[in-house]
DNA sequence: CTTCGCGTACTACCGTGGTAGTTCAAGAGC
DNA sequence: GCTCTTGAACTACCACGGTAGTACGCGAAG
């Protein structure tokens, strides 16, 4: 169940992303709801739409004449296998160097190391707290 | 100076990485250095490097008969292209959260936290340490 | 000189993300 | 009933990663 590694393109998951926050959309909702930088006709995120029920992450029901859209795979699904392709390709599947790479590379606000370290902490000691 | 964000695909960046360590290659070189898992037909090879050429990731220069590659970009130029590009799309450029994202997910083992914590330590350290 | 092998160049295809026009059908309005 | 609007379906492209066969040219072996 839900094993398949989901790579969606940059239309798809904008568009994923409408559907996680509304549940159920039609082509229109979809269009409107979609940030400017991904405003498209119409017809190509029906398109896209049709392509990605192919793909089996979304499904449709009609209501009426018109098709209400739903997401089929959770968010953070495709986050996970997005992010362990991406971290396989490029550091072997090594995690820790992912983000060794973020600190070298000053993708982090000076102020927001705290708040990593914080997260870290938290995340040790919950690990320690309930077991495993 | 190398601003384009370079996103390349799995036999791309695996052939990359074979240039990464080697200065310069044949096309013979690459197949015989790619990991097995990326062996391919020596046109297969011949073909992605005149692509990646024609992107300007590679360059080559002729010794007698043989072509000899070279890669124009650097790594860590690549992964931070494609990193960033992933943070922004899954994340809305928001690092910590893909650092929290790590976490949740389990992607550390036990283990590895600590010698994350200390990542984060050092890096702090050396911010502070230097001004800026 | 002729052939053989190797290496590059050219060409062709497939899958998929992305983009959208054109067509078709069904309900709304006259 | 006939037209107008609207949404879905179908079709057609383009770009690019990936895959590899075929063609060609050149130096070496005979």
């Amino acid at each position: 169940m839900s094993k398949k590694t989901h790579h969606l393109g940059d239309l798809q998951y904008a568009i994923m992303r409408v559907l996680w926050n509304t549940e159920e959309a039609s082509v229109a909702d979809v269009c409107q709801r979609l940030p400017k930088e991904h405003q498209r006709a119409p017809t190509t995120i029906a398109t896209m739409l049709t392509k990605m029920e192919k793909k089996g992450v979304v499904a449709h029901r009609a209501d009426g004449r018109v098709f209400l859209y739903r997401a089929k795979i959770r968010e953070a699904d495709v986050q996970r296998s997005m992010v362990s392709d991406l971290t396989e390709r490029l550091f072997e599947g090594d995690a820790a160097a992912l983000v060794s790479h973020l600190l070298t590379e000053g993708e982090f606000k000076t102020d927001e190391i705290a708040r990593l370290r914080d997260l870290i902490d938290r995340h040790g000691k919950k690990e320690r707290g309930h077991g495993r």
